[in-house]
DNA sequence: CAGCGCTCAGAAAACGTTTTCTTGCTGAGA
DNA sequence: TCTCAGCAAGAAAACGTTTTCTGAGCGCTG
């Protein structure tokens, strides 16, 4: 079995105070003493067991994770940013497919009370009322990743969807595009797709572009579901000449029905995504995309939720990462005359 | 504060113990007395501390994931199988991104040793003496999954690679290709990479198809080293038509290279893959693949995992989990004149 | 020189379980 | 009727910390 503090405290001929303090608040023991001890420590290879700890004072040094699927890989990303900040904090991170299941959800909260986790982390979907109150009950500092929370109180950290929108649908306007469908995601879903539908409609009109309901159709954001809303769109908009889709997996879908329809990307169709997926970049041609940086979005709110978990009483602020506009094959530049003639 | 044993016992008229055995062996305990205690433990919601538990038998509820990188979906996809008998078990699964990495690896194996996990799946890399010696230290059933391990006598679920290997390559044989060229994993990391290159000599040697170290070039298992492998191997033998590749991710980066080289997949050359990742299917046209359950195999580790930590002294069988040709559209059958006159 | 306060270390309580040991009671067999 | 076995439930110890409380020793001040 591993040593206890009394292992040590037997070698070093002190109390088990002495060497508790040594660990935890080692100035407050005399120079000697701490220096004996400490060898003590090293000889013995002595760590604290966590248990005993976690039943005094009740702190686990552990986090959760709760994304809709790891599989996907946009959370695989942030996760890994999570990660990388809990590795630095010494803790560890457990996480949770919530798989967009109240009923699951409710199985790994009633869990996270028992097992009294430091903090959580949550990316999974729109924030209700539901979600806010099991929250509250969990007492423990948490924030939102990738999704709102200001309605409800809760610190987040996310990109800025509605300029992000903007500036991608007015890349393509920049490209000489007029016709420009949208792919949303399901409009059910608010976060984050009235974000990204209101920063398209606004590009759209600033810049002069007739817009209506007639643009956009609405899908769930996976490459399936893209698949089959771009034939919806291609049915209401014959003559368009770009798609701008909230998500890449949904643009792929997209991508993969213009290719059977015999339509060339960019050459008669452009196409745009949202997410800078890994997997953007390694088809051909390499998709035209809004990066969010993922990884930066997990460790921007692991800071944070550790800001909290340090300092239980403080209010923490919402961070806004950047977002930047990836360039890559599949938008033409329609203005570009030795373009649009080849 | 969460309800206590002593709580319920007080509520209840009862001794601690009693509940505590009702919670662990109800039989023991006569029945109205049972019913009393468990009315009082629905009242007040009463479920035992874990860190009370764990002091006294050393035992979290936690076992580790040890995974290369989580942004890799192959390891994202078994850790979903993973998660999802933990989850059925009432564990917790917490992830260790290694990177490669010794000193990663030994980091976390110093937290576990404190953490006192129950058990362990690795599935990073390659078992040297050095992870082996560390596994025994931990002294907790480990598994290893897609990974080898039977020099060292440690369990593992895995694809039979080599038979999959030879399945893949004869595949293309018997659409009518004979210079087909095999982009290898690095020859460093022996597992699979071994196993697949015997799987493909085999085959074209049984199928009496001239085969060489000519035929092969090595990189590591990435899109952008199968982009570079691509190019020498094109190098090496212009007039292939066929490349089998050991991973999809290698697949799809030489697909690139051949795209820019103006060369058309499948009409000009047939490409072949190993893991059928989620973006095989999404890529234009569709990647021919190897698919490897992997989710199964995730799911399969977990299981294996729970049967060591329930009966600590049996020993555990390793596991071939089936693999599986998906046709897609990549490969192209030369023996079909009207095909091959496109 | 006496008393006061301050510093540093030890004693002990508390965290919430599980399980062994003990005890009291019931029923059966002699 | 007495004794012994068996069973059900309670008492108590143990798991390994952290922290509050206590006390000893010492230096400074009046």
């Amino acid at each position: 079995m591993n040593p206890t503090i009394h292992d040590v405290a037997k070698q070093a001929n002190v109390s088990i105070s002495t060497v508790s303090r040594v660990f935890n608040n080692p100035d407050s023991v005399g120079k000697e003493m701490r220096e004996r001890v400490l060898q003590v420590i090293e000889e013995l290879g002595y760590a604290p067991n966590p248990f005993a700890s976690g039943l005094r004072d009740n702190r686990s040094m552990v986090i959760v994770a709760m994304i809709p699927d790891i599989r996907n890989s946009y959370y695989a990303e942030m996760l890994s940013g999570i990660e990388e900040v809990a590795l630095s904090k010494r803790y560890n991170v457990i996480i949770c497919n919530t798989i967009q299941n109240e009923e699951r959800f409710l199985e790994y909260v009633k869990y996270f009370v028992k097992k009294k986790v430091d903090g959580l982390i949550f990316a999974s979907t729109e924030i209700t009322e539901f979600y806010k109150k099991n929250f509250d009950a969990l007492n423990i500092p948490v924030v939102l990743a990738s999704t709102e929370g200001r309605a409800w109180d809760l610190p987040s950290v996310r990109v800025d969807d509605v300029q992000a929108s903007y500036d991608a649908t007015t890349f393509l306007i920049n490209n000489g595009h007029q016709e420009i469908g949208f792919i949303s995601g399901p409009s059910h879903l608010l976060v984050p797709n009235v974000q990204r539908y209101e920063g398209y409609r606004k590009a759209m009109q600033d810049h002069q572009v007739p817009v209506s309901e007639q643009h956009v159709v609405y899908a769930e954001m996976t490459f399936d579901a893209g698949y089959e809303a771009m034939s919806r769109l291609y049915a209401k908009m014959p003559h368009l000449t770009a798609v701008y889709a909230a998500s890449d997996a949904m643009a792929i879908g997209a991508m993969k029905f213009l290719h059977e329809q015999g339509l060339e990307v960019p050459r008669h169709v452009s196409v745009m995504g949202f997410d800078n997926l890994e997997l953007s970049r390694m088809i051909s041609p390499g998709l035209t995309t809004v990066a969010q940086n993922i990884y930066e979005i997990g460790k921007s709110a692991g800071e944070l939720l550790f800001q909290g978990i340090e300092n239980r009483d403080q209010d923490l602020q919402s961070v806004t990462i950047a977002h930047e506009i990836i360039v890559r094959g599949t938008v033409r530049n329609r203005r570009l005359k030795s373009d649009s003639e080849r």
